[in-house]
This record gives structure tokens, sequence and C-alpha cells, in this order.
RNA sequence: GGCGGCAUAGUCUAGCCCGGUUAGGACGUGUGGUUCUCAGCCAUGAAACCCGGGUUCAAAUCCCGGUGCCGCCA
């Protein structure tokens, strides 16, 4: 038999981190054995699943790549199915109707808790004797658990076992006539021939319910992962108030695909070793069961954005060129020109959620030049954001001046004669290279008798507006003469107002 | 509260199965160096086997108990 696993959201909420964590398992194990992934939309609750929501699983699954297999299948299309089940259950006595309202339940849960009692489902309705006075009430379908332990094999956790006492006789098929998530979920792995299941932890104790399913359907169960959860730092499940947590806003934060697919299969999950940096394809070679660990890992947004701007740093600036025009691809500028560049705008709700800040730019046209800028701030970025961040000086004259910056290197009394000089050496230099602008700078500083980078901090202010970034005279070079002759002046104009 | 799970630095982890290591790597962090700034790079430091008992010549590793944390249900 194939192997086969399942992805199987429901579609009541954004695909996230921990939904990204499953689903990376599931898929590295079907693509390293050669097997299939399926995707499966649990939608049976019909009032809390959205479409949207569905798009969104599917955008998140495609941008990382994680390709599924065949069809989605959708639990919605299958209710007459379930209700089949359902029925065959209680012909073979394996299950019973149940008329107790949510109300009836909940008012006998309440006495219970009041004594102290846990409470589970008292079987009320499972030899009722007058059946007349209920028999057009709404019914729900129970299962009649047995007597006994229930235990299956989890591949992280070995032999987990209960008794079967602990667990009530839960509903199958709701009164509205859907199914419960174990009974549909059962149901389906088992049609869908799903031989490996690989979910979240929070699953174990509905393993129990659903392996009890199995055998009262005469079925073979599946094969059970359970992997231990993503925390946030505080501890506690990861969610919403931990900051960014869906899978679209690290799309939208800059971040590659496979740094994040690297950095989350490391959660939980080691080659064995040192090793830290996994492609694609090496992560289904190397991916297996047996080295899952059991702990509970935290999510760390620092060493993800390390990784991501390694990842960064070992492309070629062609790809991050690529990957940056991509970035913007599919979105409306908000600016017509490089005017909005390092602007950002604070919506977008694109796939259904708030992806929240974004920039939006139109990036300039002119490859080469591009290129020339990515090289000098690939080094500097851990997210694509951070050339949009950082870029825009070298496609817009700087409109002011940073604080700090004028305070510690405009505020000389030379500074105006300085600057002037460079202007002068700058403007007769035939040749624009790297090499001939640190030339003029390194000899007029020692014509000055002053260390080169009096000369050198000012001119970056000049031209930038800002004090850090890359080397100088790389800057100087990309600029090209004329925009560096003309930003000077400007400053000059500025100092000599200001004075 | 009931049931289940987990336990190596702040974080991710290797080592555990098959007892003997100065307990390794990485992120983060301290210090120093380097370049014109930033980023980086180089060097260097601090930082962990949850606690208690056993078994053993020897325990992170095997066994038992406790504690803590997490999850599900309530």
């Amino acid at each position: 038999m194939p192997l086969i696993t399942r992805f199987a959201p429901s579609p009541t909420g954004p695909f996230h981190i921990g939904n990204l964590h499953i689903a990376l398992y599931n898929f590295l194990f079907a693509r390293k054995e050669g097997g299939k992934f399926l995707l499966r939309i649990e939608d049976t609750d019909i009032k809390r699943s959205d479409t949207i929501m569905t798009q969104n699983i599917i955008e998140s699954l495609k941008w990382l790549g994680l390709e599924y297999d065949g069809e989605i299948y959708k639990q919605s299309d299958r209710f007459q199915i379930y209700r089949e089940y359902a029925e065959l259950l209680i012909k073979n006595k394996l299950g019973y109707f149940c008329y107790c309202t949510h109300e009836e339940i909940e008012e006998r849960k309440q006495m219970a808790m009041a004594k102290k009692e846990s409470w589970k489902y008292d079987r009320k309705c499972l030899n009722l004797a007058n059946m007349n006075e209920i028999q057009d009430r709404p019914r729900a379908i129970r299962f009649l658990v047995p007597e006994g332990k229930v235990s299956y094999e989890d591949r992280i956790h070995n032999k987990m076992e209960r008794d079967a006492a602990d667990i009530e006789d839960f509903v199958i098929l709701k009164s509205d006539g859907t199914p419960s998530y174990n009974f549909a979920c059962v149901i389906d792995d088992h049609e869908l021939n799903i031989t490996d299941v690989i979910r979240g932890e929070d699953h174990v104790v509905n393993t129990f319910k659903q392996v009890l399913l199995y055998k009262a359907l005469g079925w073979k169960a599946p094969k059970f992962v359970h992997l231990p959860m993503i925390l946030g730092p505080d501890r506690s499940k990861l969610s919403k108030r931990h900051g960014a947590t869906l899978v679209l806003e690290y799309r939208e934060q800059g971040f590659l695909p496979e740094a994040l697919i690297n950095y989350i299969a490391l959660l939980g999950w080691s080659p064995g070793g040192d090793r830290e940096f996994i492609s694609f394809p090496e992560l289904i070679e190397l991916f297996s069961l047996d080295r899952l660990s059991p702990t509970a890992s935290i999510f760390d947004i620092k060493k993800l954005e390390w990784m991501n701007g390694e990842y960064i740093n070992k492309m070629s600036d062609e790809e991050v060129l690529d990957r940056i025009v991509n970035f913007h691809e599919n979105r409306e500028p908000t600016c017509p020109d490089a005017e909005c560049v390092g602007k950002t705008e604070n919506r977008d709700y694109t796939n259904g959620v708030d992806a929240g800040p974004l920039t939006r730019i139109k990036l300039p046209e002119n490859r080469e030049y591009m290129l020339k800028v990515v090289n000098l701030l690939k080094p500097r970025m851990q997210k694509l954001t951070a050339f949009m961040e950082r870029s825009a000086y070298f496609f817009n004259d700087p409109k002011e001046y940073d604080k700090e910056g004028m305070d510690k290197y405009f505020n000389l009394p030379e500074t105006i004669e300085r600057l002037a000089l460079v202007k002068e050496r700058f403007s007769k230099l035939e040749a624009f290279s790297i090499e001939m602008i640190e030339l003029a700078v390194r000899e007029l500083a020692d014509e000055l008798g002053i260390k080169a980078s009096l000369l050198i901090h000012p001119i970056r202010l000049a031209l930038t507006g800002i004090t850090g970034g890359p080397s100088l005279f790389h800057i100087v070079e990309t600029l090209g003469k004329e925009t560096v002759i003309r930003r000077l002046e400007k400053a000059l104009a500025f100092l000599i107002k200001a004075k």
C-alpha cells in the first residue's frame, strides 16, 4: 500500500506557523517515502468556515512550495456519506440517538460540577423508555463507547493508552445532521487511504476516540504521529498575541519561503549533528520520523531573521533583485514613481487577512542600476523589505539630513569649505571609478592634513541624508558624477543658509 | 479538577537507545580587534544536563519518586 499523508486544516482561520509545521512534516514524509500528500479542508462547521480562509490556506501552501497531490477534498461535499455511516453504527448498536438539548446537558453538567464530580455524558438516552414523548425533537447520534483500555502506537510517544471509561459517549452526528470532527476525520482518513496521520499534539485526546471508531467500523487505523506544539516566547501556544503568526504575514514582511521552511523544519526535528542550512531538496532527502523531538519548542523570530538574512546573502544579486521585484508584483503601487521608496502604508487585505504593514513602491526599471544597488545593500538585508527601507537615497536626493548626523559631521566651521573642495575634486575627475574617487578623497585629506574620515562622514551625510550604509566610495560611484555634484551643491546651499 | 504529554544555557538543538566527552553547534548576549559609518568579519567570554533518591567503579544517559511546564476536556 502506498504511503499517503494529508494536511487537514479547518478553514476557520488563516494559515499560521503551526499549520506550516504540520503541513511541512506531512509533505516531507510523503515526498521522502515516495508517497502522496493530500489536502483536505475540514469545513463541517459551516458557520465558522469561510472560503476566504480556504483561499488563504491554498495561497500559503503555494507560496511555500508545499504542493499537494490530486484534488482538494472538502468535507462539506460529503455530509450524506457521514450520515450513512452514522446510521450503520446505530443499526449495529454501536451508536444511539440522543435527544438531549445543549441546555439540558449543560444543566446536568453544572449540577455535577457543583458536587465537584467530574462529568461525562450520562447516557440518559441510551435506553429511552418513553420514545413517544420526544420523538419529534431534534436528535444527535452518539457513539457507544465500549469498556476496556484504548491504546495506539505513536511514532513519537510510543505506546499511548487510556481507560475508555474516561471517554464519554461522544456525538458523531450533530442534531443538524453535520458530523463531528472525530467522525468525519475517521471516515475520510479511511476512504482516502491515509496511512500516516501527522498532526499536532493537541489531537492526542481525539486519537483515542478515533481509534475506537476505527474498531467499531471494522477498519484498520492509520499510524499516528503527534507533533509537539510551537509556543510563543511566554511558553503558551503560539497565537496572535505573540505578533505575526500568519504565514502570509511573513511573506509581507520580506521573509523568503525557503528560509521560513528551513527554520520551521528545525523546530522539533534535526538531521543530527550541527547542520543548520538545509535546502528544500535536502530536507526531503534527510527527513525521517525517527529524528522528531518530543519537546515543544518556542518560536524565535530573531533566529528566523538571522537565517533569512543568510539566505539573502548567499543568493546572487540577480536572484535577490528578482525576489524584490516579485515581492511587489501583485501590488498596486500607491505612488506613481520612486518618490515613496521607504514609505510604508499600513494595510493590506489581499488574501482575506490583514497582513500588517506593507511597503508599496514602484521600482525603477533600470535593471543594471538596480543590481548595483542590490549588491551594495545585500550584506545588510535580513528581509526583502530592508531594501525598501534603506535604498531611498539611491533614487531620490535626500530631503533632510539626519539630526544626530548633522550634530556630528556638519557642525565644524570647516565643513562648508571642505565639501566645496570635495565637489571641485569630484567634478575634475575624468574616470569616475571607485579607485579614483577614493584617491581623490584621500589626497584631499592629506593636503588638508586631516583624517580621511573627516571628509568621508560629511560627504555621506550630504549624499544620503543618513549616517550608515555601504562604503562611501561605492555609493559615490553608483550615484554617478552628476548626482553627486548636485547633492553636494544642495548640501552646501543648506549649510550656508543655516549659518 | 480529571486525563495525557514533556523536561540539556534566554532560545533552537547534538549527545541518551548501546553509561566513561573539558557536555558539541547555532541564534541571542558581554568584551576586544578591523574597515569611512552601519551591517559584517575575526578573536574571546559568560551561560545548560529540573530536583531527590537508587543501580553502578562511573549517570545528561538506566530505574523510581517529586516538581515544574504544556495540551485536551471541564
